[in-house]
DNA sequence: CCTCATTCCTGCGGGC
DNA sequence: TGCCCGCAGGAATGAG
């Protein structure tokens, strides 16, 4: 499940690996992949044949390849998707999606998901920033990144917490994984109303966020299978670090006290029952 | 502008 | 042995 770190750990390996190469072919195996690519996949495959790749850029989960021209080559990996440079003659994966081949002849890059939810598109005029990306919230780990501007805009949201951290329109970059991580650093349940929160707290708790981010991005992301793979088809290790997610059961490494699963959005959300109790109210809707 | 439910997709594992 | 079902879940989309 690429979140942030994965995407950043994605990036990196993209950014050595084919920065300053010129693509010669891609080949499209699979028209999902390519489906917000509106023109289709003859104009994707011919609009990128000899263009120049620049230094690879990421916002939250997705991430681009800046072409010469200044469009640029936009990817997101969904659920399952991967990005991996293989050795031209390697045999083609099972979930083989999209292919491209550089005129130095060296290693290939693939887009490999199972679960096609993750997709590429060629944005016009978009190096700098894809048009398709305008509505994203700048991540944590961004620099122009505003604390001030999130603790505000977050208070004035009448939903749940977690809700708010999936968001990204509010912030981005953060998946159901690291939610669940920061809110168990930050001992506040997912379910707890956003406007209910002091700015003391939503601050704390956006700390926690970028903590929990950063020291991924450090261990190069999380992986409980092999979906998960950076651009060398190898799995990060931060699963090791997890106090919440996926520990249904196990004790809490605060309290001791068993890890619960709830239902939340048609997925799971993991929380310690003691540090982080459930708010009284539940969802107390008063018309405004 | 919100907020929320729905939809897309496939492999895997549990239950019968 | 094999079938069915639920689950994993990011984000676009449209309704209200």
């Amino acid at each position: 499940m690429p979140e942030l770190p994965e995407v950043e750990t994605v990036r990196r390996g993209l950014d050595k690996w084919v920065s300053g190469r010129r693509i010669a072919t891609v080949e499209v195996l699979h028209p999902r992949a390519i489906r917000r690519h509106l023109p289709g996949a003859v104009h994707f495959a011919d609009v990128l044949a000899g263009r120049l790749v620049g230094a690879v850029q990421r916002r939250g989960k997705y991430l681009w390849l800046p072409l010469d021209d200044e469009d640029a080559l936009v990817g997101h990996l969904g659920m399952s998707g991967q990005l991996l440079m293989q050795p031209v003659e390697a045999p083609a994966e099972i979930h083989l999606r999209v292919r491209f081949s550089f005129d130095d002849d060296g290693p290939e890059l693939r887009f490999v998901d199972q679960r096609t939810f993750g997709g590429l598109a060629v944005s016009s005029g978009g190096a700098v920033l894809p048009a398709e990306l305008t509505h994203i919230a700048l991540d944590p780990v961004d620099p122009s990144f505003s604390d001030d501007a999130f603790v505000e805009h977050l208070r004035r949201r009448r939903t749940d917490v977690k809700r708010a951290l999936l968001d990204q329109t509010l912030i981005s970059g953060v998946g159901n994984i690291y939610a669940d991580e920061a809110l168990w650093r930050a001992k506040l349940h997912g379910a707890r109303q956003t406007d209910q929160l002091s700015r003391p707290v939503v601050r704390r708790l956006l700390g926690h966020v970028r903590d929990v981010l950063n020291e991924a991005i450090g261990q190069g992301g999380t992986s409980f299978d092999a979906l998960y793979v950076n651009v060398n088809g190898e799995s990060g290790y931060f699963d090791r670090s997890l106090n919440a997610y996926g520990r249904e059961g196990e004790p809490c490494g605060r309290c001791g006290s068993p890890i619960r699963r709830e239902a939340f959005m048609n997925r799971s959300s993991y929380s310690c029952p003691r540090c982080q109790p459930r708010p009284r109210i539940p969802a107390a809707r008063t018309p405004r």
